[in-house]
DNA sequence: CATATAATATACCGATTGGTATAAATTAAT
DNA sequence: ATTAATTTATACCAATCGGTATATTATATG
């Protein structure tokens, strides 16, 4: 990694929580030049605009998230026990999250759906990403014989998804972690009772 | 209704979809401008302040949909029926809703959790006062021997509204009104199976 | 119809926005 | 050590931001 390439990762690691708290169009120069610490026409010697450290800061705050989930279910050997670790991945570090300004797919999501294509196109992205992550685990576990047959798939991904993205919505508004945490216990009791041979 | 107050709430009405869309700090006064077809000096006749008119806008965003949905509830006689229609007006309803920009509530959550205290407030009430609505169902369903006396109202309401936000954010993500679609049929397939007797 | 009052439009304010040209400073290569 | 190339800082740009003072228009009351 030469020093252009170190500076660029240095800013985007500066940047990527300052998205996540105040939007990709609502966050400004000025904030940016604070919170790098460098001046502005440092910052645009390495980026050619606003948009593409968004962008880039996106990439970043997701591929954070995705690496560490990705650890914890790997070290899981059966799928269903992967399903449950890939949930309660949220629940641990909900805190961290919080500090971060909540969880970037679902703010970006929310933020870019009426406003901001390119980062809108790269959600979209992402999310596929995590949809067909979980219902691979949930086939894989099928053919396995760890997982009922009658489960569908990519249901499962779909309201798995939507349980921990809601209930980080409903904690992060209500200031108060039980939602997520009913949540978690709900894909819980879901997995083992529906889903688990 | 007097003719200011007239005027206040053609304003509110021409402004909300406008700040559902592009956020409640991301409207700016010269969309506002034009999508209310007056004049700046007008509108800051009739409120003090953007923060003022974004905050009865997010109002009326919310009262609007909760309006249609007491309507759909009232309707329904059974505790389980009420709590499926209740899902069902999303689904229903989610072409109308997408083309004001998506869920007022999941919006106003997420853009102001860092950044407009006043609206974060409100968005924390009006959660809350969903989540009661859904748990008092619930619970009613209990005392009258319709709903199954193991059921937490509390848990299901929150899994409730966050499957249907969260199914809501999939949905406009990812152009695929699918995931709303799942989602639904998991609550469905939840008040059928686990909750009604 | 005349007058008082309320509502709307015009024109402007300082501050901030994203972005850039250029100068200064730093780094790398000879 | 000197030069060439790159990186960073300064100072500025037009455009837009939210907001307001004042002029104009419309409305209601006598």
């Amino acid at each position: 990694m030469g020093k252009a390439e170190e500076t660029r990762q240095y800013i985007i690691e500066r940047a990527a929580p300052i998205f996540n708290k105040f939007g990709y169009e609502g966050t400004s120069m000025s904030q940016l030049v604070t919170a790098i610490g460098m001046t502005k026409g440092a910052i645009y010697g390495n980026f050619k605009d606003k948009d593409e450290i968004s962008l880039a800061a996106f990439e970043h705050n997701f591929g954070n998230i995705a690496k560490q989930i990705e650890q914890r279910v790997r070290a899981k050997e059966n799928t269903c026990d992967k399903l449950i670790a890939f949930a309660n991945f949220y629940l641990d570090e909900f805190a961290e999250i919080s500090q971060q300004g909540g969880c970037p797919l679902l703010n970006a999501a929310i933020d870019s759906d009426n406003t901001h294509q390119p980062l809108k196109e790269k959600v979209a992205q992402a999310l596929e990403g995590w949809l067909n992550t979980i219902a691979r685990i949930v086939h894989s576990g099928i053919k396995k014989g760890q997982i009922n047959r009658q489960v569908k798939p990519e249901q499962i991904a779909t309201v798995f998804v939507s349980l921990i993205e809601g209930g980080i919505m409903l904690s992060r508004a209500s200031g108060n972690t039980i939602h997520l945490s009913r949540n978690i216990d709900h894909i819980i009791h879901m997995v083992n009772q529906e889903l688990r041979l």
